[in-house]
RNA sequence: CGGGUAGUAGCGCAGGGGCUAGCGCACUUGGUUCGGGACCAAGGGGUCGGAGGUUCAAAUCCUCUCUGCCCGACCA
């Protein structure tokens, strides 16, 4: 290409609202523009880097067998009502009507039409097991876009899904995928983990996400150095302790000025650990089947020194969303707020309570009455209600498993692979006869990429003060041909020569500074760049330098076309270096 | 959806009731320069986000509204 005639340009300032330098440079060098929030296109540069991030894809997904297809973005709303998640899902789905005043949806994810096709695919065992993929368009409506490509609200993604006829077909896939993540991943040069994840929407019980870790995520990581356990903190463990003593009796106490835990334990001089403590969300319960909603107040108990884990409590209440309780709220269940908990406590409300208080003995607890709080509460004996694991997992806590401290780190999704079980070949009557010709749900796993946030992530992860600087696997040009001699006829020769030899070239042939020229070139960052210039033509040779190195060498001009093409191949080496083979354990 | 902040030329910004709205970069023309964002000269480019209002007069004041960005809620 050259760079005379091509559609975007550079900026030297970066525009305002660039805050971090993957984004800032992906800006300037002219890969991307943004339409609106979260709605941005893919300039002819950033188009090329997806292509080669969609080329890895497609290798690696067919390598485990996959069939790449393509489904509709538009999806009659009729196969969302089946498996409910018409009514489930809020605002985020895009929804509208067709000219006949049906309803319609903007697919953000197809496990509802690609289970609408399999099941007139799908009749015997003798067609399992299948995996189908496709590299699509998603509109998501998320509230709050953010970080140029980190989240948006329309993008392309990898979506797969497999069918099997059970658990142990599921298990091999799921482990395929794993396997074939982390090889997608290395050979776009990202550095990634895989951690256990909450399944969210998606339902299913076995889910893993791929992360980036760095600083501009909005995930929170917990990993322990020592035996390599690793979660999103909405779902990750810890070691807890529990207080267990002989029960004493309940005895009411005046505790005034003591709202918070802080201080309630100054106050009665006690460590934080030795309360409970209460915290009030309301949550949405929608039915499946015909979108009704519902509200409940949830009480969620946590010992005093922890904090609540939203998404395990929502997951624990088997809630679609909750949100903090007002006052009115908590007040019309009877319990006071700053001197609550569910003893005493009437009306209709689920109580969570954390293990860690369930297993806990003569905890202190609110009396729902203002100023006082009760000594020597005890679960089971006192109130009761759901036991589960909703407390949140901080830096410096115990892995569950080694016991060592866990460290927290913030992280990008960049995909995930989900277990979806029967979710929804059940909702939808996606069967299979079997050998004694009974009808068997199949087994459905989903598992996703997204594209444009993997290229985010590599902007990230590739710059310098001067620019990006992409592995030679995504970057859009393999090599920046640089001139700076007026005469353009051997610059144009050696453009022709490496471009018909198959090599893919960024050809600089504007009438610009010397300054400027580099400038360019270190902006958009394409691996290699050749400099032809007086200096060293004089002696017929070009100079080749490195992008992410600095390091050049001087090659005779006879030889550049195959000496370009062993630098290649070096940088290629570097990154085939780098795949990352992981079994999942 | 709550809090904050901003919207003036392609990009970055200044101006904040009064004549023709400015600066830097970018752009056009001519000339000089030519290996790390050159210089000189002459130019072109604006519904000051939108609507309504106050006023002799509004980019500027008031009301409403739209949009972007940041924090939170939210999210795969």
């Amino acid at each position: 290409m050259r760079m005379s005639r091509m559609f975007s340009r550079t900026l030297r300032e970066a525009p305002n609202g660039a805050d971090t330098k993957g984004y800032e440079y992906l800006l300037r060098a002219g890969y991307i523009r943004q339409m609106g929030a979260g709605i941005f296109s893919l300039l002819p540069l950033g188009f090329k880097a997806t292509q080669k991030i969609e080329g890895i894809i497609r290798e690696e997904m067919n390598a485990i067998g996959g069939e790449e297809l393509q489904m509709p973005v538009v999806n009659p709303a009729d196969i969302w009502k089946e498996t409910g998640r018409y009514y489930s899902i809020d605002k985020e789905m895009g929804r509208f009507s067709d000219r006949n005043n049906r309803d319609m949806v903007l697919a953000m994810t197809h496990e509802e039409a690609v289970t609408d096709i399999a099941r007139g695919e799908i009749d015997s065992y003798k067609r399992l097991p299948l995996l189908v993929y496709q590299l699509q368009t998603k509109w998501r409506d998320d509230p709050r876009p953010r970080a140029g490509l980190i989240r948006v609200r329309e993008f392309t993604m990898l979506d797969s899904y497999s069918f099997d006829r059970d658990a142990e077909g599921l298990d091999k896939i799921y482990r395929d995928h794993y396997r074939a993540y982390f090889r997608i991943f290395s050979r776009c040069g990202l550095p990634s983990i895989a951690v256990g994840a909450d399944s969210g929407m998606m339902g299913g019980k076995i889910s893993h996400e791929y992360m980036y870790l760095s600083p501009i995520g909005e995930d929170t990581i917990i990993l322990c150095d020592k035996c390599g356990y690793t979660a999103n903190r909405q779902i990750a463990k810890f070691g807890k302790e529990y207080i267990e003593e002989e029960m004493k009796p309940i005895e009411k106490v005046s505790t005034p000025e003591s709202k918070t835990i802080e201080d309630l334990a100054a106050y009665l001089n006690i460590d934080a650990k030795k309360t409970a403590k209460c915290v009030f969300m309301v949550g949405t319960f929608i039915n499946d089947k015909n979108g009704e909603e519902e509200e409940k107040l949830i009480v969620a108990l946590v010992r005093g020194d922890y904090e609540v884990e939203e998404s395990k409590l929502s997951n624990a209440a088997r809630a679609n969303s909750i949100r903090p309780a007002h006052e009115e709220e908590i007040m019309a269940c009877g319990m006071v707020p700053g001197y609550a908990s569910p003893i005493g406590a009437k009306g209709n409300f689920i109580c969570i309570v954390d293990d860690s208080v369930a297993k806990s003995n003569n905890l202190v607890a609110g009396a729902n009455d203002a100023g006082f709080h009760y000594l020597n509460t005890n679960f089971g004996r006192d109130y009761t209600g759901t036991v589960a694991d909703i407390a949140s997992a901080r830096d410096g806590m115990r892995c569950p498993v080694c016991g060592a401290p866990l460290r927290a780190s913030k992280g990008v999704e960049i995909g995930n692979i989900f277990q979806l079980g029967t979710r929804y070949s059940s909702a939808m009557n996606c069967t299979y006869q079997d050998e004694s010709g009974k009808q068997i749900p199949v087994v459905m796993g989903s598992y996703g990429i997204g594209v444009g946030r993997l290229l985010a992530c590599l902007a990230e992860e590739y710059n310098d003060e001067g620019g990006l600087k992409l592995p030679v696997s995504v970057a859009p040009y393999q090599v920046h041909l640089v001139s700076l001699v007026k005469d353009t006829a051997i610059a144009d020769s050696i453009y022709d020569e490496l471009t018909s030899k198959g090599i893919e070239v960024l050809y600089d042939d504007r009438k610009e500074s010397a300054g400027v020229k580099f400038a360019d070139a270190d902006l958009i960052g394409i691996p290699l760049r050749i400099t032809l210039g007086n200096r060293s033509l004089k002696e017929g040779k070009v100079e080749v330098r490195i992008r992410a190195t600095g390091e050049t060498t001087t090659y005779l001009l006879s030889d550049i076309a195959e000496e370009i093409k062993a630098e290649i191949a070096k940088e290629q080496a570097r990154i085939d270096e780098g795949i990352v083979e992981k079994e999942l354990q």
